[in-house]
DNA sequence: GTGAAAGCGCTAACAA
DNA sequence: TTGTTAGCGCTTTCAC
């Protein structure tokens, strides 16, 4: 029954364009793959048909056939969270142009699930697997994961966004202290000296980068360094809120916060304004991530912008140079960009 | 070179197992498909070396010889937009339950995009495709998509939230009216009498849905409908923003402001707050979709949730009983909630 | 430049 | 219950 019209949901194959064209299957193959040459003649014969029934390879087929299925994975920790959102998008427009295809799969931060999602993409057959946060963002990495992680490695690499202690995978890493330096030098330059830096924890590799970057930045300018300055905590609203209370509470404020994502800020944020204090007058509050938030937060964010759509192309990048045996460091990194908005300003004169 | 063990870089297969455990590949199958009967005695052999060697099928190789892929493909407009990813989350859960893969891509709203993601899941042999917003949302359907998406469902059937006129796509919908008729009537239970309605244009059919229900309801409690009190736009906070900033300039303000989502919502309660007007004292705010921000906002918003998990079941239940051939309804609704938090409240007397 | 044929890893129909 | 075998749709040697 093969080579015939197209019968109702059944879709066309190489044999009915080559039938129609009155060539070899493999002959519509090769124009199909447009790497070994083919008459002019043959390959606009060929050509014409594939339009006329907008004639599609099947990708699966094509994967079984070459091994390589020209899609590439992706674990995110959480779409919801537009950081990663971002990331996706950018990942996946530079994949489609690349004519890679995205599969996306999100862990939630649970170290079984990503295991899980790494098996289906193993089953899924992608060519590359690139991982955004997780388990890969771990300061010491999990042992049991780097395992799991080592045995995918034997038939799939690995791009992360931060590092797998033990592991074959290339990094790709947002400039951490680039970050910080930028925030802090933005904020010391404006008189502060009392800098707060809260939530995230210092096990996650991009939150210690800035931590010790801090302390770095301190010194250079000479000022002290407390431990009380360092709040850990979640990446969340509620941690910046609930923070930013306790400080208040303290009646220990410091002239400038440092968030360490926008969803922080935005707590803080809203625990200032429920205690009367102005910003910046008061007190400067800046962040890393920009995220669209950061525009809608009152006042308007200033933020450290991570470049997401170099960020995604260089993951993709590398991920496509991997596969395609092309060299590609073992480790880069994206700098980072500060656009400053409303929410930081001169430290106030009296705390000076 | 087939039936060998694990050389580096070449994955299992089935015969490999079959191989070890002394039996044919067909069992080895079947122990995997869980399907026909196999001796309990062979089934625990071929689990076994299953485990060990933590073989998984490669599900190209599936798909391509039982025509079913087990993937659900899912084009969203904008993942970016936190009530996709909730959306697509929920969906991506769903699936995974049921033992199928789903596969995403963004068409930014692009008719042209959407077509090319159309013919890129085809090429991937997804068994079914939910789209999520975009083209199928369009109160009147886009003819040139009409007949892109009956091209592609010769093949592949599709789910979608809005409607498409002239098509065999199922839709699961989040009932608009119902979700119009909840804030409504909480608004008109606290007084309310000039009820703006902001955003959002009637070209789209759930926008379209919520104007409808504003009228019938309006004439429900005997309340005079003025067309001035319905302010379409687009649907993000600068169109918020400046909508109500131009509502206050005309100093024709209403007690109350229905945003047609959430991010609208913050662009209007930067304008009130901008103009020292104090929600919901002055003016109550509320809006659609409770996505995350609605918590992350001062005041914090009252908004229709769209009970994502829900919604996203109905999506990936109906799309997979399409592909397994069971019956289904083609129209189906899910029912909102409505979250009452800050931003609503009774309307002011002395407007009364 | 082109065709024939093998094979990618799996499932399902058919025999036994 | 189990094995044999024929594809699924493509790419890729290997001849010609």
């Amino acid at each position: 029954m093969k080579s015939q019209k197209l019968i109702e949901g059944k879709a066309i194959t190489i044999y009915d364009i080559a039938k129609e064209a009155g060539v070899s299957p493999a002959t519509v193959s090769r124009v199909l793959t447009n790497k070994t040459n083919v008459s002019q003649k043959k390959k606009d014969k060929v050509q014409a048909l594939i339009n006329k029934y907008d004639y599609r390879p099947n990708a699966l087929a094509r994967g079984l056939s070459d091994t390589k299925s020209k899609v590439i994975g992706i674990i995110a920790a959480d779409i919801r969270n537009p950081f990663y959102a971002e990331v996706f998008v950018a990942c996946e427009i530079a994949a489609k142009e690349a004519g890679y295809t995205v599969l996306l799969c999100n862990s939630f931060g649970l170290t079984e699930l990503e295991e899980e999602q790494l098996d289906m993409l193993q089953q899924q057959k992608v060519d590359v697997i690139i991982q955004l946060g997780g388990r890969a963002d771990d300061l010491i990495s999990d042992q049991e994961y780097v395992e799991k992680v080592n045995s995918i490695n034997k038939y799939i690499p690995m791009v992360v966004t931060g590092k797998l202690e033990g592991t074959q995978c290339y990094q790709v890493q947002i400039d951490a202290e680039k970050a910080a330096e930028l925030v802090l030098e933005h904020l010391i330059g404006m008189g502060h000296k009392k800098i707060v830096l809260m939530g995230g924890r210092k096990t996650v590799v991009s939150t210690y980068a800035k931590y010790q970057e801090y302390k770095k930045i301190l010194q250079k300018y000479s000022i002290d360094f407390h431990e009380d300055n360092v709040i850990e905590g979640n990446y969340d609203y509620d941690t910046g809120y609930a923070s930013m209370n306790q400080l208040i509470d303290k009646k220990n404020l410091p002239t400038a916060v440092v968030a360490i994502n926008d969803f922080l800020a935005a707590g803080v944020i809203r625990s200032l304004h429920e205690h009367g204090y102005v910003i910046p007058d008061d007190i400067s509050v800046v962040s890393y991530d920009n995220v669209y938030i950061a525009n809608m937060l009152t006042p308007k964010l200033t933020s450290v912008d991570y470049n997401y759509e170099d960020f995604g192309k260089a993951l993709v990048e590398t991920a496509i140079s991997i596969v395609e045996k092309k060299q590609k460091p073992l480790l880069q990194k994206v700098i980072p960009t500060l656009v400053i908005r409303e929410s930081s300003g001169v430290a106030p004169m009296h705390l000076n």
